[in-house]
DNA sequence: GTGCCTCGGGG
DNA sequence: GTGTACGAGGCAC
């Protein structure tokens, strides 16, 4: 009997079943049913480009390898006329019966000579399917065949046939937010082999709970006790397999949460197979640890906003409180969390507090994965990738993904990845970039800012950058890139295929940027999503031609772009000039102008004539009015010619620009210092007071005034003492704590303060019980610490270091400012 | 300047 | 899994 079935595919896999790769497609069905759709007709295949002339058709059809007993074999070849890099190739496309035979395949193709290359090899299976059947995430699609058993928890179909139905999207998957709080002595690292998870929080659309494994008098209906650890990981088991989601969300659960219970469940011996196939939550260390569940997408929303958000934020740390605070005006339960273990040990009573808490953070990582899930939704639908991938995507592949999915559709065989030399090679190559025109320091009013929009995209799309277009012989001649030492072109006659994408990705968004214009409705916020997806996609263009890694890399054309870059604003700065205007400040893409005796009409004037002489989509945008700033020269701080202003809007609000945050190793008196002076100048806009404020800190410093616990600096130990090459400061104190019979090792804190003397810091780091008062090293807190968690606050303020360093009495304090 | 190391997020 | 991964800042040399 064949069935029809309509399906929204959200996590894809494959397995071998019968010697044949097998791809499935987990799904909710358009009414609202889990599914699981199969496919088994797809084949696995890559791409070899012969030499010129050499014919390999027979001896590719014979080549098979045997290894382990198992023979690996090219099941057919096609000859296709193809793309490469704009150049036509004739090429073949090799399939095998297994995507595990490419590798092999590939390696024994790698010694043939007549050879040119060998391409899309290393494109997963799953993806390869997805990009040549057009399979979208979360967007709608059909299946014919018929339903069939399988070891699986949700029921299975295989498909004879599957085809896009429409673009419908689904906008609601259904979403449960995992937090677990752990036992974590204080001043101690996470030991997840050691301590126990104590609670842990689940947040779902009509789901509100929280298992703990000791009793104790709450009046909070959400809490549910049990009587062990182990009981309260099969509960959170449970609970998930009940709740069905689409989506398990946490923050930072990718590094902590879901390794956390998954050491924890090890430990039990439970089984974890949360997989809708009965896999196990899967724990992947690298550099960056990930948690996958087959079946289920893992949204780690933390990682989201880190690579993908953090851009558009204002805040600086991306933690839980200062996240949710800025992107959902909510907080986070005002509890110390160091008094967590003691009270589990020690009273019981006060540990409903942070049940609350516990489920509040689940609570906000729910919310902020359905705040940003348009943006999600939006990348999965313009990249192809699943949610899971999209998450842990960075900007480089998120822009290679979409060129990956769009070179079939310009019959282009994409390029390989560089080999390790090849990535070395190019990390020392630099290039010359953005045009920065030096503010003149001071106070200024009514200011002008106009800026290119999407000045390096518009670029690209407008000059027909891309490695296909590059210096074409039927264009030689024609007007060359302002470059200074190099000469380069791009074609005028073909449109490339990145500039061809990048346009298309500009024009979509100008239409969804117009519809929203006048429309307010509920439907703004998605709208906005997506517009800001596609704006954050299409500025990553640049970056990804110049970047290392990058399959369509080109130097040349990154090169290229910012030299027009550098063209267009030297212009408008040209221009503004000759128009009388004056010019205070510019960088990369925007211009800081005075009105002075202009009016705000002859400033729109000069805008428009601007724009009539650009190319393409170019366009110079008005950003906005501010009624005062001040600019600071670049001379002054440690650092180069960075943005450091601070503007005045019309609503009072401050906006400052160049300063970066202090870090968790740096002693309380340094964070305190920062804070402090933010806390005076943003919220008080008393200078003087700042800076009163930071002299008395130096002065108090210097004449030991400041309390030891501010001065401990505390740095985790990441590996065996004996490990180091290099001893930093908490290595010679651990190996001084080991000298004394205490056992410090990976994940111990260390603590020391950094003492006087004139021997290298290493040796002057000392514990703090071996500190008297005022033995600490007050120059090196005062240059070490608090300057540089201030400095780049003052020199905005256009107040060097030296003048931080000045007593009180070296000048007046009376109109400095 | 180069190279090694740590941190971020989480309790 | 047809593998595959950062980026910035501080200290020692």
């Amino acid at each position: 009997m064949v069935d029809k079935i309509r399906f929204y595919p959200l996590d894809v896999m494959y397995k071998v079943m019968d010697g044949k790769p097998v791809i499935h497609l987990f799904s909710r069905t358009d009414d609202n049913k889990q599914i699981c759709i199969l496919y088994d007709k797809f084949e696995p295949y890559f791409y070899v480009i012969p030499k010129k002339g050499a014919d390999i058709s027979e001896k590719l059809n014979a080549l098979k390898i045997i290894r382990n007993n198992e023979s690996c074999e090219v099941t057919k070849i096609e000859h296709v006329k193809k793309k490469y890099l704009g150049k036509e190739v004739s090429a073949i496309k090799v399939f095998t019966k297994l995507p595990s035979n490419v590798p092999l395949i590939r390696e024994e193709l790698k010694k043939w000579e007549s050879i040119e290359s060998i391409n899309e090899n290393d494109i997963l299976f799953v993806k390869r399917y997805m990009i040549d059947n057009n399979i979208v995430p979360l967007t709608l699609y059909e299946a014919e065949g018929e339903f069939t058993t399988q070891r699986l928890k949700v029921p299975a179909f295989k498909a004879e046939r599957i085809e896009q139905f429409s673009t419908e999207t689904y906008i609601n998957p259904r979403m449960l937010s995992v937090d677990i709080e752990t036992y974590t002595p204080q001043y101690k690292g996470i030991e997840p082999e050691k301590n126990p998870i104590i609670m842990i929080a689940l947040y779902g659309k009509e789901l509100r709970k929280v298992f703990v494994w000791k009793y104790f008098k709450t009046n909070l209906d959400y809490v549910e006790f049990v009587d062990s650890e182990a009981e309260l990981i099969e509960k959170f088991k449970e609970t998930v397999e009940n709740y069905r989601p689409d989506i398990i969300t946490g923050y930072f659960s990718d590094g902590f949460d879901l390794p956390y219970i998954k050491i924890r469940a090890e430990k039990y011996r439970i089984n974890l197979d949360l997989g809708l196939d009965f896999s196990e939550l899967k724990i992947e260390s690298r550099k960056d640890t990930t948690a996958q569940i087959i079946g289920i997408t893992h949204l780690d929303i933390f990682k989201f906003i880190r690579k993908i958000v953090s851009g558009t934020l204002e805040t600086e740390t991306y933690n839980l409180g200062a996240v949710a605070s800025e992107m959902l005006g909510e907080t986070k339960h005002d509890v110390n969390l160091d008094e967590l273990s003691k009270d589990w040990d020690e009273n019981l009573e006060e540990i409903d507090k942070f049940c609350e808490y516990n489920l509040n953070d689940a609570g906000l990582a729910y919310k902020l994965s359905e705040k940003l899930f348009p943006t999600i939704s939006e990348m999965v639908k313009i990249t192809g990738l699943t949610i899971y991938d999209v998450n842990r995507a960075g900007f480089s592949q998120l822009v290679e993904w979409y060129l990956l999915k769009q070179s079939p559709n310009f019959n282009e065989i994409a390029p390989n990845k560089p080999t390790n030399d090849e990535v070395m090679e190019r990390r020392m190559q630099t290039y010359k970039g953005a045009f920065v025109f030096e503010p003149k320091p001071g106070l200024y009013d009514h200011i002008v800012v106009f800026d290119y929009r999407s000045l390096y995209p518009t670029i690209i799309g407008s000059h027909n950058i891309s490695p296909s277009t590059i210096n074409c012989s039927c264009c030689e001649g024609t007007e060359k890139a302002p470059l200074e030492n190099s000469s380069i072109w791009f074609c005028r006659k073909k449109k490339g295929f990145i500039p061809a994408l990048i346009e298309e990705l500009i024009t979509r968004r100008m239409r969804i940027k117009e519809i929203i214009k006048d429309e307010k409705n509920e439907k703004f916020a998605i709208l906005d999503a997506r517009q800001n997806s596609i704006k954050l996609l299409a500025n990553s263009f640049y970056g990804y031609l110049g970047f290392f890694a990058a399959r369509w890399y080109s130097i040349e054309c990154a090169q290229a772009t910012t030299a027009y870059g550098r063209y267009y604003i030297k212009d408008v700065i040209a221009k503004a000039e000759k128009a009388e205007f004056n010019v205070l400040y510019s960088d990369t893409d925007s211009i800081f102008l005075t009105l002075d005796s202009k009016t705000k009409q002859d400033v729109e004037r000069f805008a428009e004539k601007i724009n009539q002489e650009l190319p393409g989509l170019m366009e110079l945008e008005f950003e906005g009015y501010y009624p005062a700033g001040i600019f600071v020269s670049a001379k002054i701080g440690a650092f180069g010619a960075k943005k450091k202003y601070a503007l005045l809007d019309e609503r009072g609000i401050l906006k400052i620009k160049g300063f970066e945050s202090v870090r968790r190793n740096w002693s309380l008196i340094a964070k305190e210092a920062q804070e402090n002076v933010l806390g005076i100048i943003l919220k008080e806009h008393d200078n003087e007071k700042a800076l009163r404020y930071i002299k008395t800190v130096i002065e108090d410093l210097r004449s030991k005034k400041i309390p030891m616990e501010k001065v401990i600096i505390r740095t985790q130990l990441q590996k065996e003492i004996s490990d180091y090459d290099n001893k930093g400061p908490h290595v010679a104190v651990a190996q001084r704590l080991r000298n004394q019979g205490i056992n410090v090792g990976p994940g111990s804190m260390i603590k020391f303060i950094v003492t006087q003397g004139s021997d290298i810091i290493r040796n002057r780091s000392k514990l703090p019980d071996e500190v008297h008062d005022g033995e600490y090293d007050a120059n090196y807190y005062i240059n070490n610490q608090v300057v540089p968690a201030v400095e780049r606050i003052f020199a905005i303020l256009g107040c060097s270091k030296e003048e931080l360093l000045e007593s009180k009495e070296q000048k007046k304090l009376e109109g400095f400012f």
